[in-house]
DNA sequence: AGTCTGCTTTGACCGCTGTCAAGTATTTAT
DNA sequence: ATAAATACTTGACAGCGGTCAAAGCAGACT
């Protein structure tokens, strides 16, 4: 089964996937998981991932509740099986920045002391599991290939955050847009058609404005203006067809 | 010894701060350091250090040179002494953001792989350590403790990026200044002078514009602005004297 | 099907911050 | 010390993106 299969397109009916069990003995909650091979615990063998899968917890949310909210007290990391979150951050009159999105694979929730610094809602249905925080960082310990590749995902997404902090601080509207366009597309490398990638959107308008600094009818207009150039197609909302990736690559930063 | 023996403003003066050595038996290299305690390595015994000096290479640089450019081969982790550095990211067009001020106790050059993602220059003259990549990797398997405490600050590191976006993405110019004007402050903990702090800026303008996403006349106008409302006063350019630290607080949320 | 509700798009206008330019202060070099 | 270069401040003006308002669209629920 091709990583393909759990691109996020595939999710966004709101159906649950649920693999065919394979012929292994893994623990109910890990030896089906759908994200387990791009997850932190693909680095576990089958021994140990029975012994890990025994502190998971499974859950399951619909779209927009919220799975941990900033301020509470931070028991638990999840880690993300199928369907697509967002990460926020709120000042106090209500403006929001949304700090980034999280697919199948991804993890959340270690990056914090005591308390959560930032929000986590489902933007689409979601199944996740939930890990007791003293007990994944006990498993650090026990499994150390584990606590390299958190520290390994952890450094990634510090990558992520300062190319996003160039977006946020240097980047004009258009410019913003496009690199969002073009990092989803290169997240979760969906299907080609022709010469055209198709790139799935499960977040709204508003959430694209809060991860990119902007307002939700700046987002249109330059959606819009991208669908003018010749640059983008809109199927409904939550598609769309990149027809001249290179125009937008260029488009992104301003060459 | 106290850590604000060490604050930032001890080593504006550009000289080399050398504590006396006292009477451990520390690989000279190490021994010495001024920024141990509060550094990486902090978390090794004195027989660890020793060994784990032996794969350090002790770099200066004067004001303004260049420490690693974003591109280059990421042979070298580096940890700060003395000094402070910049780290930044450019466009193609010169656009520029600076996505951390780092100080005594800070390392960098982690968080890539093959290649810098990110320029780091000396903004003063610093005194920096230089330890191989490859070297350090192995010493997390053999001195877990250093693995975990390398994690620790990428972890602490990722939370400051996040809260660092939402001033990007969500503040007006003057929450932009307040808010840094106080992480600074609350970084270095720098004396208090009866109710006033006086917090030391050894970056120019332009770096603090590049930082908050902002033009060096908007950083300008909103220094005089702050002055204006009686909440700072300026001792020449590197020095901000905050008279008012709760006013600052408020104005950095827009409460 | 039809209505409702929330999401998205579009338009008109405004204001914050950027740009350009000139003048002042500070640092560096001689 | 003096001169030159660099850094900072201030002013006038412009424009990008925000705000406010209204209309179009799509999915949810009877």
């Amino acid at each position: 089964m091709s990583v393909s299969s759990y691109n996020f397109s595939s999710f966004r009916s709101g159906s649950v996937v649920r693999l065919a069990a394979d012929n292994s003995s893994y623990n109910a909650a890990c030896g089906g998981c759908p994200s387990r091979h791009i997850s932190l615990c693909n680095v576990l063998s089958a021994r140990d991932l029975k012994k890990f899968s025994e502190i998971i917890t499974d859950i399951r949310k619909s779209a927009k509740q919220v799975i941990c909210a900033e301020g509470d007290e931070s028991g638990n990391i999840y880690n993300i099986r199928t369907g697509a979150v967002r990460i926020s951050k709120m000042l106090s009159d209500g403006r929001r920045q949304i700090t980034g999105f999280l697919f199948a694979g991804d993890f959340f929730g270690l990056s914090c002391r005591n308390k959560y610094s930032y929000t986590a809602e489902a933007i689409t249905d979601v199944e996740i599991c939930s890990i007791p925080r003293a007990k994944i960082i006990d498993s650090f310990r026990k499994f150390p290939e584990l606590g390299e590749r958190a520290f390994d995902m952890t450094r990634i997404e510090l990558e992520a955050t300062h190319e996003q902090m160039l977006l946020l601080g240097r980047k004009t509207a258009r410019e913003k847009l496009c690199s969002f366009l073009l990092a989803i597309r290169g997240k979760y490398k969906p299907l080609d058609q022709g010469d055209d990638t198709i790139v799935d959107l499960p977040m709204s308008r508003s959430d694209i404005a809060d991860f990119l600094g902007l307002t939700v009818e700046t987002i249109s207009r330059q959606f819009t203006g991208l669908y003018r150039l010749g640059h983008i197609e809109l199927e409904g909302f939550h598609k769309v067809v990149l027809k001249d990736a290179d125009a937008l690559f260029a488009l992104a930063e301003g060459d």
